[in-house]
DNA sequence: GCCAACGTTGGC
DNA sequence: GCCAACGTTGGC
């Protein structure tokens, strides 16, 4: 099975990047969404995801990895929602902001654009490619 | 089963 | 603070 790439979003006032740090692994719980429990179950170990900070920042700033897929929300006692847990990887060098990503033809058909309320949303591997170069320059 | 009303998310 | 996009709820 090839690697898929994600994207997460987090408002950083309630879940940042160096909360994840912090942490060391994290649990990607409190979806509520048919689409993006969707894209949490369809996630395999090994996967990589760009963590997004929404609201504030507005701007991908780490890539993590999915250390644990397939788990049931524990935040959630009906057991119907899907979480996985996450493990931070790399912090870009520089974060790749809404805005850049907005004005690059290539990232136009991103799903994060085209659905910008999913809080879960699948990165083609050319787009997952584009965005790590640019974080390099 | 349709659709209007309402709530939530997230960008501006 | 506003608004657009969507999801959910509830009346019919």
């Amino acid at each position: 099975m090839t690697k898929s790439y994600w994207l997460m979003k987090s408002e950083p006032d309630v879940y940042s990047w160096d909360d994840l740090v912090a942490e060391g692994e994290g649990t990607w719980d409190g979806v509520r969404n048919h689409a993006a429990k969707l894209h949490l179950q369809a996630m395999k170990k090994g996967d990589e995801a760009f963590f997004y900070h929404s609201n504030i920042g507005l701007e991908i700033v780490g890539i993590m990895k999915i250390s644990q897929p397939g788990l049931t929300d524990p935040s959630d006692p009906s057991g119907k929602w899907a979480a996985v847990k996450v493990k931070p990887q790399k912090k870009l060098k520089r974060p790749i902001s809404l805005k850049e990503i907005k004005a690059t033809p290539a990232l136009a058909a991103m799903e994060m654009l085209r659905q910008s309320r999913l809080s879960v949303a699948p990165v083609r591997p050319d787009e997952w490619d584009r965005i790590i170069a640019m974080s390099r320059t």
